[in-house]
DNA sequence: ATCCCGAGGG
DNA sequence: CCCTCTGGAT
């Protein structure tokens, strides 16, 4: 049974080694082949699944070839390309701007830090976080919805705020090993830690969990 | 009905 | 803190 004298940092040691056992390889699921174009996926990504993302940026992606391009788009024509992914007249403000704003003040390469990435419109820290770290390789907490309800659940935090559930897994996390759990964590929630109806009858890490059997 | 790898504005 | 934006899957 779960240990009730665990510190949050062994149960988050714990968790590190379990998630990759379970999940080897931590992909992101959203398909890209440049920087920005991972940036515009990630911001259409918001309440609305990958799958769905990565059929609608391989139309959008053959359309607008280039940062150039999207900069020169008409924002209704890419909200009508958009429209499946939801909430779509803002992302499609968001594309063009971003771009814009890369082209104009980031001379066209996409900014490193989350303080910068910020700046960009529709970024907020949940997307400035998975750049940092899946563009350039940095520590990062990517607070989607799955880290944020699993860590609660773990034990890991006990906070709902994203930005302080990023400050509290920060201080447990080895930071070599922040963004790939991040991306595991995606998994294991879509698999086995379901919003709702989670399978704690079929979850590895239910012997470091201070929710298992309590779902 | 409720959820999906959110962000901005009030 | 709250609300709004929004379509699609379950």
């Amino acid at each position: 049974m779960e240990d009730v004298n665990m510190t949050k940092k062994q149960r988050a040691a714990a968790a590190v080694e379990k998630l990759k056992q379970l999940y080897p390889e931590a992909i992101c699921s959203l398909k890209h082949t440049k920087p920005y174009e991972l940036l515009l996926a990630t911001r259409l990504s918001a309440q609305c699944t990958d799958a769905r993302v990565n059929i609608v940026t391989k139309t959008l992606f053959d359309r607008y070839r280039s940062m150039e391009d999207f900069a020169a788009a008409d924002v209704d024509e890419v909200a009508g390309i958009i429209r499946p992914c939801g909430l779509f007249k803002t992302k499609a403000k968001d594309l063009v701007g971003i771009c814009q704003k890369l082209l104009l003040d980031y001379n066209g390469v996409v900014p490193d830090t989350i303080e910068e990435l910020i700046k960009l419109p529709g970024v907020g820290r949940k997307t400035a976080n998975l750049i940092v770290g899946d563009v350039y390789h940095k520590p990062a907490v990517v607070t989607d919805t799955h880290l944020i309800r699993i860590s609660n659940r773990l034990g890991l935090v006990d906070v709902k705020e994203p930005r302080k559930v990023e400050d509290q897994l920060r201080k447990i996390l080895p930071p070599e090993e922040s963004n790939d759990f991040c991306h595991r964590m995606v998994h294991f929630g879509r698999d086995t830690c379901r919003a709702r109806g989670p399978r704690c009858g079929e979850c590895a890490l239910a012997d470091i969990c201070k929710s298992a059997g309590k779902l």
